[in-house]
DNA sequence: ATGTGAGAGTAGCACGTGCCAGTGGCACGT
DNA sequence: ACGTGCCACTGGCACGTGCTACTCTCACAT
């Protein structure tokens, strides 16, 4: 920046406030900084600003590269976050970068806060954390520790899945499960319930919220000796690992199986998946997820909330009508 | 800092150096003041020390979170970075963060060097960077300037799928293009060059990087009279949709036609699509542009280069034996 | 003549850290 | 008694920026 003051004969200060936009620079100068500071290739230095400045209008993300849904998540948190004047900083977990690792090194950038993710998989804990520094868990439960919360209402969810397939007259549906990740016992009893509130029998298959997970209860349920009619799954990823399995092995969908998934996520709009399922918004979840943060952050003892995201049901192709009953004689 | 000295009655120096183990204090000083950083939450300030510091280790990298083989990339980087005693600063593109801010953000960190990943996807331009900052390109070309490059070996990578699909008896192999993306015209005359040279006919229909075009693909050879017995995609998402779509309708793989991808991305290895493709080793790809970009750091100068790297053939199932030729009446 | 106010620009400190140049004490050899 | 060297530790400056306080000039009204 001194470069570029001393190039022009003018005050360091002085390009300070024409790069701020701040008044107190004639428009001729303005226009001659800028040229300057663009010959010069100069670019603002962050970590001076930060270290002068006396908030950073920074939050870290915890989250996984590896999952379409929260990479959608973290998509719209980084949108909405710079509408507030905020930064995000990314804290990617993966091989050889534990939880540990990467929130020592956000809270050596001057985060004022922590948004966690953990749509699906992970299993790690947020220990002690909140006292450092405010924290906000998205979409899935890490921690019994008292803290903000927002997801995806499961039991809504799962109710809008068994409506429309009760409606299109499917009786024997089953529920593949997200094995121990989280949420996984959540929406498996939602499904109990809801089943047992219809009068009809829970039918659940032990899964995971992976492609494998839902390919191993495929295999599972085409072992049994009669299928279903209808199958749900705990995630989409789940349901498309089911979906693409069964019409392998020469099952129809949905002429002879309906198949339904949880989330929306990109996997679920593929042309050969097109999977009915729920939608949850990431945009709004992220909101959520920050006016959560940024609370916390104007008053660190507020009592802790827990935002439940109503879901919205998506009809794609993979569910129709229950196949007619073949009599055998 | 400052407060952790005070805490115990020393002066900061003293804590910066038990906190960078460095020589100069007793064995008990350190662990009180370890135990004192500890106790009082300190994490070091990663502005500070940047701002501080001659150097800051740091280098940039611009990619897209959807496109799993970047993805698998990045995490590479940041493992063999971190060997190195390198940090990254992540540059992810996506709706409303065009690659002008992106760059404009990472120059704004102090960053030694950039990495600009183009595996698939993405059709931005370089334009006077390498003048600002040493930059490499990894996975595709984005730019026509002298930048050094390190990708994949297009021609080796189709040479081997040919010699075995050819080793399997198939002669009327089609292959579907990336489309207008980075590598596909590269790839498209390989293909063609490969074929012509073992005295069989190219057979190209045009595509995209992705599930969609994959299934348009798809679409597209099945409307036309008789099926190829093998085809080859651009890349293995292109090669998931068309596989998927193929089963849908009906045909069955490897039994009608073989099918095989490129790039070995994580979906080629899904349980229902279990790929044949050719792989190209991240960690190698991620070794070699750390190679490239921290060389240009030491020699601005140097001469450009250009890095093949020699992919792997992965037989799955979805390639197998020519069906015989059904003899019609 | 003198105050008033605004516009354009400048001076200096502070942010948290790393590095260089010390300072004091202690043991040892002459 | 005195230098020499080592160990444990401390003082002060610099990094690039933002902020507050200040100066200077010019126009205009009193």
């Amino acid at each position: 920046m001194k470069d570029v003051a001393d190039h022009l004969g003018v005050s360091r200060q002085l390009v300070s406030l024409v790069l701020r936009d701040l008044p107190g620079a004639s428009d001729e100068t303005r226009r001659r900084v800028r040229a300057a500071a663009e010959e010069l290739g100069y670019h603002p230095d962050a970590s001076a600003r930060l270290l002068r400045g006396r908030r950073s209008f920074r939050l870290g993300v915890l989250f996984t590269m590896h999952e379409p849904f929260e990479v959608d998540l973290v998509e719209a948190l980084l949108a909405d976050a710079a509408d507030r004047g905020y930064s995000l900083v990314l804290g990617p977990l993966g091989p050889g970068r534990t939880q540990q690792g990467v929130i020592a090194d956000l809270l050596g950038q001057r985060i004022e806060g922590l948004v966690v993710l953990a749509a699906e998989g992970g299993s790690a804990t947020l220990a002690g954390l909140p006292a450092q520094v405010p924290v906000v868990q998205l979409g899935g439960p890490r921690s019994t520790d008292p803290v903000d919360d927002v997801r995806v209402d499961s039991a809504c969810g799962i109710r809008l899945l068994v409506e429309h397939l009760v409606e299109l007259g499917h009786e024997r549906i089953a529920y593949v499960t997200g094995g121990d990740g989280p949420n996984a016992a959540e929406r498996r009893d939602a499904y109990a319930a809801e089943m047992r509130g219809r009068g009809l029998v829970p039918d659940v298959v032990d899964g995971a919220f992976t492609e494998q997970g839902g390919a191993d209860a495929a295999g599972i349920l085409l072992t049994r000796g009669a299928l279903p009619t209808a199958v749900m799954a705990a995630n989409d990823r789940a349901a498309a690992g089911m979906l693409s399995t069964l019409v392998r092995r020469g099952v129809r969908v949905p002429e002879d199986v309906s198949v339904a998934g949880f989330d929306d996520s990109s996997v679920a709009a593929l042309p050969y998946i097109d999977l009915t399922t729920v939608r949850h918004e990431p945009r709004a979840l992220a909101a959520q997820a920050l006016d959560a943060v940024l609370r916390r952050i104007d008053e660190p003892d507020a009592p802790v909330v827990t935002d439940r995201d109503v879901p919205e049901l998506i009809v794609r192709s993979s569910s129709g009508p229950r196949r007619p009953d073949v009599t055998r004689c």
